[in-house]
DNA sequence: TGATTGAATCGAACCGGTTCGATTGAGCCC
DNA sequence: GGGCTCAATCGAACCGGTTCGATTCAATCA
């Protein structure tokens, strides 16, 4: 590997010139330039990145954490941010914590150990240590798809409240009146918020949730499966079920096709969140989708933002909440 | 950040000392060992891996390179490595070149630059220009996936003629004569194995394959529903199509479904590799599928035994492969 | 003509570790 | 007591860049 006292020495200048030549081109005369991109050509140097990262105390890559890279969500969003990303230099590593706190927490040290420019993140941990942990970084991050309290960061998701009372109000026109709900795990907002949207969208029309219709999958295929059961076991059954995310829902969907449940003749399904083919999947479910393109664009642009713009670094943290979709299948029948 | 430099003036002990105490405890004696303890302990220090690497001229990183970590599969594997990896005090990047020859490149040369200590790599390329690339660079790689004709790498992967073989037999033995195939790239061996197992077992059980029957899906979605559709429209209609991977077999059951044909009263379909939910899509597709995690764990300590022990470097490349498992579902029927 | 300015370039320190040959000194042998 | 060995420690060079104050020298000005 030719290195820059390589180059220097073929170029005949000193080092701190070639140095200067790459990064501030202007500063140099038109003569030495020329006889220093030869010299670079001659000997093919190519800076070392992580030698340019030491001496920086900053590096191009950007870190993308989430829990589940496999989750076409989170895929969607990481190839909306590293196309931009290329676009302006910069590099993407992917990290997931498979949802485990302390390994994503090992994995944000980790990539803040690289210096890395900037951290895409979506976040696992919602208790006090992890939150202190993340305020104290010092490096431009963007959270998206949960929002943690107390987090004071860009933050970057859908209107989890709209999601939960869309679906709800079109089980309620279509007369739906017992209606269960598969929640996820009451520590994450996006799972608040979207029960909230259920709750709140109910009382105001006037009907009465039987609490046994709510039942906790944790957002997980097995306790959305085992939740699933348990409203389907039950002598007075709803007639339309809500996963309040894609993988309980289709747990649900799974465990009703198991017990012999026709869906939606027996009982209507609807969810939050895609899936990848849901389009074959029978029957096509009724479900609220985020707009994951225009989400991965706007964590692009405000992380890219705050990296590139020496003043963007000390804006003062902003909201992005987008509007998610109502996408009608044919899991939900009219009574 | 304290440096080396702190803890060695704390101490009171020179700064190669600390950095002996650190990576070989057993050379310092316990007196000196125990200040530079405390003094560690009293600074907070870390090490900066930036500037170990840079020194070391190796990370403890391991680059995963795939084309689309959505996929399940490569999920799986990425799961399986890196908890091996971390086990190991390795930490696995992921980068996702999107099945684009060039950024994968891109994506390899900046691993490389990082100093990863090793590359888990499902190639993309095949041109002559690639397998030099990647023949010439001095790291451990673990191919996977894709064999490529040239690349002298340790290998892991599934038998894909056995693939095509196994459920080409098993439509035979439920009476099916006029079997179509929707194939992927020609330039792809799992493709073509896949292919040839179908081929090979027709030609021994004496059926003639009708040549309008092999049509090209390029393992994608859109060509997929496309060589679908060409299938769907002759006069003379297969009794069973094999998707030669799991995209353009779903891809198939939905041209299917938009053409109102029923599987399998209408046509079977059986496809190689499993997919997400495959368990709520309806009908339950009959399939092929790789034993991820047996693949995940064999790249896994293949590549940490090449990367830790100081032989394993030079050992020759060597190929795993593994059989595929036959997976019974009702998109197949008798004839 | 001597002082001033500024563009071009240089040298040295620095980022934060690792590595290896050199040095010190205690313990052992003859 | 002199010579030898070996464990413990040190100093300096090194990895490959960046940065910034210092230097050089030609052009400009009073």
């Amino acid at each position: 590997m030719a290195t820059i006292r390589d180059v220097a020495k073929l170029a005949d200048v000193s080092v701190s010139t070639v140095s200067l030549a790459l990064s501030n081109p202007a500063r140099v005369s038109q003569k030495t330039l020329e006889r220093i991109r030869q010299a670079i050509a001659a000997v093919g140097f190519v800076a070392d990145p992580l030698a340019q990262s030491l001496a920086r105390g900053r590096s191009r890559m950007i870190g993308f954490v989430v829990g589940n890279v496999g989750n076409p969500f989170f895929g969607d969003i990481r190839r909306e941010l590293e196309n931009y990303a290329l676009d302006h230099q910069h590099f993407v590593v992917v990290t997931d914590s498979s949802g485990k706190t302390d390994r994503e927490r090992a994995m944000v040290e980790h990539l803040i150990g690289l210096k890395t420019a900037g951290l895409a993140l979506a976040p696992s941990g919602y208790d006090q240590d992890y939150i202190d942990f993340i305020a104290g970084l010092n490096v431009p991050i963007v959270c998206f798809d949960q929002k943690v309290a107390g987090i004071e960061r860009d933050f970057v998701g859908s209107d989890n409240y709209l999601a939960g009372a869309m679906l709800t109000e079109h089980l309620l026109q279509l007369g739906h009146r017992r209606i269960a709900i598969i929640t996820g795990p009451s520590h994450m907002r996006t799972a608040t918020e979207r029960y909230r949207g259920f709750a709140e969208t109910m009382a105001n029309a006037g009907v009465e949730v039987n609490p046994n219709f709510v039942v906790d999958g944790q957002f997980t295929r097995t306790a959305g499966y085992e939740a699933a059961m348990r409203l389907l076991i039950q002598p007075e059954r709803p007639s339309a079920i809500l996963g309040a995310n894609n993988t309980v829902a289709l747990s649900a969907l799974q465990a009703m096709q198991e017990l012999g449940f026709r869906c939606p003749e027996d009982i209507s399904l609807a969810m939050i969140d895609n899936v990848q083919w849901s389009s074959v999947i029978t029957p096509r479910i009724t479900m609220v989708v985020q707009d994951t393109l225009a989400l991965g664009g706007i964590i692009a642009r405000r992380l890219m933002h705050r990296i590139t713009n020496p003043q963007g670094a000390v804006e003062p943290p902003q909201d992005f909440v987008l509007t998610p979709k109502f996408v009608p299948g044919n899991s939900c029948r009219r009574i």
